[in-house]
DNA sequence: ATATAATAAGCATATAAGCGCATATACGCA
DNA sequence: TGCGTATATGCGCTTATATGCTTATTATAT
């Protein structure tokens, strides 16, 4: 029941509902999830971190990137269900639909504006 | 986002999760709630509240007594979704197992041990 | 090594949550 | 009308949360 609490506990809150919205959409680094949701940086780190440890995110390293991307695995709890859960709830929000474009807007592969489209190398002029 | 905020704030407690246990087997007053999680009046009480302002319970009253049952009918949310999330997450543990058997025993219909039994009349001298 | 960039961790703080105690309210009954 | 019971509410206390600021960590490139 614990474990179930803390998974409740971990979408109780709407910046965490907001990554959790762009994470269904696409894995995100911690830079592109600051940028998209326009917070700060501690702020994106540590909500992830609470979303990973309540089991809801997969998370890999890569050079100096951390990325985050959703994990449908679950333990007491169907984390599949959750996130079908939580993708319907947001589904007309109109805030999670501006964070989405947001996203898009953040890495379009061809500027080198992000973290990760400096990453990804190529493009930038 | 805000409502679905609310209703994971609402999931986020052990004490309302136990609650929503009791209400998934059945319909319960305050005073049956209290006593089959042997917790106090006040925090049966406040607890329900917090879950029907989210939503998730039917509220009514009859005479002295409050019924409060399981919602299906949620707005931004699928209220069935999230009662079948939480029914499959306690399925198996074994504090919830123990609540529901407590409450049985609160009001055995034959004894006038609860409320409840109380206000079906008959039984228990 | 050194500088730089992405991320995490520590600390302080403001706000909210959960709870018990006492009290109020509401209803049924004598 | 006065009492007892079931439930709700106000208050105060304690603990938990969320967040920003600052500082550490870790990897990259020079």
């Amino acid at each position: 029941m614990e474990e179930t609490v803390k998974i409740f506990k971990a979408l109780s809150d709407k910046t965490r509902l907001r990554i959790l919205n762009l994470l269904i959409a696409r894995d995100c680094c911690v830079c592109e999830v600051m940028e998209a949701l326009d917070i700060s940086q501690t702020r994106a780190s540590r909500n992830l971190q609470i979303l990973h440890e309540a089991g809801l995110l997969r998370h890999r390293k890569e050079g100096l990137w951390s990325h985050y991307g959703i994990n449908q695995e679950g333990a007491d709890v169907d984390a599949g269900l959750v996130i079908d859960l939580v993708r319907s709830a947001l589904e007309h929000d109109p805030q999670a639909a501006e964070d989405i474009s947001k996203l898009a807007a953040v890495m379009p592969v061809e500027c080198g504006t992000s973290c990760a489209a400096k990453a990804s190398g190529s493009a930038g002029k």
